[in-house]
DNA sequence: ATTGTTTGTGCAAACGTTTTTACAATTTCC
DNA sequence: GGAAATTGTAAAAACGTTTGCACAAACAAT
C-alpha cells in the first residue's frame, strides 16, 4: 500500500487539490504551503502513480518503439542498438519513457501497435525500418496518431520522418573513390523494394555522370542486407572478364562478406579493389582491413527522431508536421579505399 | 473521444459490469449476452483503456529493461540487441510491454527505476549486465520488487537470475583446445570485478587441471571488453619467449582485435595460434577467419529472463524466487581452432 | 466604507475500469 | 410445493489523480 496524495494531505492538514497544485508548480499556492507539503511529500516518501494520472490526463509520457517484424538479418546489425540507445536517451532526458514491441508477423504487428495505441498506453510512435506499404504506417496515418517513421516512405508524405540524405550519401562514396582516380566503379545495392537502395543507387549515378563516367547498369548488383550477399556480389564482380577497381556497397555487413569473399580468394583490399560503404557500425573498424563508411549518425537518427516526435506530441506543431529531418552523414575514410587504383586504361 | 465501456453498455442495454464481465471471461455471463455485447464491441470498435485497468487492478502488465548506463563498449556488442529481442518477444507473447530506460549515470539509473517501480508504470525489472554492488539491485532486491538479473551477482543471492554456467563454458572451450593437441593454451580475460570473468578463468583453469597441465598465471591477461584490449593481449603473448599455440578469449569482440593484430604481423591463424572465445555473435562466423565460439543463447537468455519474471509476477512461486536459471551453451567450432598445434616439445 | 480584484484553498466531479454486494429469476432438491 | 441452491445481472464503491467552480480572506481602488 503505498502513499497516495490523499495520506500527504491529510498529513499536511491541506485538501488533496493543494497537494496536487503543490506537485504540478501551480503559480496560487503559498509558498509556505508549498514547502511544507514538499517536506512531508519526502518524508513519507511520496511518488505520484502514472497510471492515475494518465487515466485523467490522458496522457502518459510514454512512447512506443515498433520494432520491425523479426527479419533476423536486422538483428545482425548493431544498427537497432545504436537508434534505440538513441531514441531512449532523448526520451528519458524529455521526461518519457520508451515502450518497446514487436510482432512475429505483420498481423501480429498491427495488433501490438493497436493495443498500445487504443489501450492509450503511449503517447506516439516510432517506427524503425518502415517497408513499403507497411500496415502500420497506414494504420497509424490514419488515425493521425502522432508518428515518426526512421527513413523514408515515399507513400505517406504526411507523416514526420526522420532519414538520411542518402542521395547525398551515396553521392559522396563515390566521389570519393573517383577522386582517388577510379574510373571503374561497382555498386552493390540492397533490396530494390526499399527507398534506401533506391535512394543510393540514385547519388551513385549522379557521382559518375558528375565525372563524366559511363553509368553502367550491370555493375550494379542487388541483393539483402546480409553477408552471403556480398560473398555473391564478390564472385560476380571479379570473375568479370573487365572488372571495377572498386565498389560502392549499400552496408557494411554486406561488405564484411565481400572483404571475406576476396580474403578467400587471395585479392587484397585496397591493393586490387577498394570498398566504401554504408552505415559506418562499430564494426566497420575491426574487419581487416578497417572498412571506409559514410558514417550516417545512427544514434543521432534515433535521438532526432524521439526529439521530432516529443515536439508533435506536444502540439509544437508550427507547421512541422509532415517535416522531413534530415540527420548530416559524413565520409569515415579507411585502409578499405585508402589507395589509388591500379595502372589500366579504362 | 474514444469508446468506453459505458458506451457499449449502453447500446447493448447491460450495465457496464456486465461488459467489464464479458471481457473477462466471467464464469456467471449467459452465452447470449456475451454474445450480443461482443458483437457491439466490434462494431463500436471499443478498446480497453489500459490507464483505467491499471489503475484498479495495480498491474500494468509490462516489464522494465533497465539498461547499463552508457559504457559505449557494450553497444559495439550485438549482444544487447540479441537480448532484448528475446526479452520482448517472450513478454508480447505473454501479453507484456516492454519498457526500456537507462541512465546517464548511476544516479540517473537509480532515479529512472525508481520512478517507474514507484509510478507503478511495471511490474516487474530486468537488469542487464549488472555490476558488482549495482545500486539498483540493491533498491530493488531492498523493495522485494520483482526482478531477474541477466548475469550472476555474487552478494544478491536472493534476487532471480538467468545466466550461463561460465565455469563449464570456459572448461568446454579450454578443453577442445586439448583435445586439438594443445598443450600451451592461454586466456585473454574481461575486468576482474566482473562475475563472468572470474568464472571463466576459473573454468580455464579446471580444464587444464583436468588434463594434468601446469597453470601458469603469467599466461591470463586481464582486459576490457574492446578490440583493443584483444590488440594488446596479442601482442604480449606473441612476444614472450615461449608462446602460448592457443588461446581462449573472454569475447568475441575481443577475438577480433586479437585475430586482426595477428594479421598485420603476418602470423596466420589457426596454424600459428588457436582461438576460441565466447558469445557467438552473429559477426563471429563474418570474421577471417571464422571464430571458434561459445554460443550461449543470448536470444534464449533475454528470453528466459522475461518468462522467469512473469512467473515471480504471477506468483507462480512455488520456491522457485531466489532461483538461478541456467541456459545451456554449446560450442561452435569454426577455422580459427580447426587445426592441431605446430609441433613442438613443450 | 463599499466595491472590486487578487490570492489561497477546499469540494466534488471526472477519468474508465474492476469488484463486492445485493437481488431477482430460475432451477434443483426432498 | 416450498426451501435451498444456482444463475444472471445491476448498483455502487473504489483505484489515485486533476481541475473547474466556489468561496473566504486579504488587499486595492474608488
Amino acid at each position: 500500500m503505498s502513499v497516495t496524495i490523499k495520506d500527504v494531505a491529510k498529513r499536511a492538514g491541506v485538501s488533496p487539490s493543494t497537494v496536487s497544485r503543490v506537485l504540478s508548480n501551480h503559480p496560487r499556492i503559498s509558498h509556505a504551503t508549498s514547502e511544507k507539503v514538499r517536506e512531508i511529500m519526502e518524508e513519507m516518501g511520496y511518488h505520484p502513480n502514472m497510471m492515475a494520472k494518465s487515466l485523467v490526463s490522458k496522457t502518459t509520457k510514454s512512447l512506443g518503439v515498433i520494432l520491425p517484424k523479426p527479419a533476423e538479418e536486422l538483428f545482425l546489425n548493431t544498427f537497432f542498438m545504436e537508434l534505440i540507445r538513441g531514441i531512449v536517451t532523448q526520451a528519458n532526458r524529455s521526461g518519457y519513457d520508451v515502450v518497446l514491441t514487436s510482432g512475429a508477423s505483420e498481423k501480429e504487428e498491427v495488433d501490438a501497435v493497436s493495443r498500445l495505441v487504443f489501450g492509450g498506453r503511449i503517447d506516439g510512435a516510432i517506427l524503425l525500418y518502415s517497408r513499403q506499404n507497411d500496415p502500420v504506417v497506414d494504420f497509424l496515418s490514419d488515425k493521425e496518431f502522432p508518428t515518426v517513421l526512421i527513413g523514408r516512405s515515399e507513400q505517406h508524405a504526411n507523416v514526420l520522418s526522420v532519414d538520411t540524405n542518402n542521395i547525398e550519401a551515396a553521392a559522396d562514396a563515390t566521389r570519393h573513390l573517383i577522386q582517388l582516380g577510379h574510373r571503374r566503379i561497382g555498386f552493390v545495392s540492397g533490396p530494390s523494394e526499399l527507398v534506401v537502395s533506391l535512394d543510393r543507387i540514385s547519388g551513385y549515378r549522379q557521382a559518375l555522370q558528375e565525372a563524366g563516367l559511363p553509368l553502367r547498369d550491370d555493375w550494379i548488383v542487388e541483393g539483402e542486407f546480409l553477408q552471403e550477399s556480398g560473398y555473391r556480389a564478390m564472385s560476380f564482380f571479379m570473375n568479370l572478364p573487365e572488372r571495377p577497381t572498386a565498389l560502392v556497397v549499400v552496408d557494411d555487413i554486406v561488405s564484411f562478406g565481400i572483404l571475406r569473399g576476396l580474403h578467400e580468394l587471395g585479392y587484397k583490399v585496397p591493393d586490387d579493389i577498394s570498398i566504401v560503404s554504408f552505415n559506418n557500425i562499430a564494426l566497420a573498424e575491426l574487419s581487416t582491413p578497417p572498412l571506409s563508411s559514410i558514417d550516417i549518425g545512427i544514434y543521432h537518427l534515433g535521438y532526432t527522431a524521439s526529439q521530432a516526435l516529443i515536439q508533435a506530441i506536444r502540439g509544437d506543431d508550427h507547421a512541422l508536421l509532415s517535416q522531413r529531418h534530415i540527420v548530416p552523414h559524413r565520409l569515415i575514410v579507411r585502409e578499405s579505399s585508402m589507395f589509388s587504383p591500379p595502372h589500366t586504361e579504362s
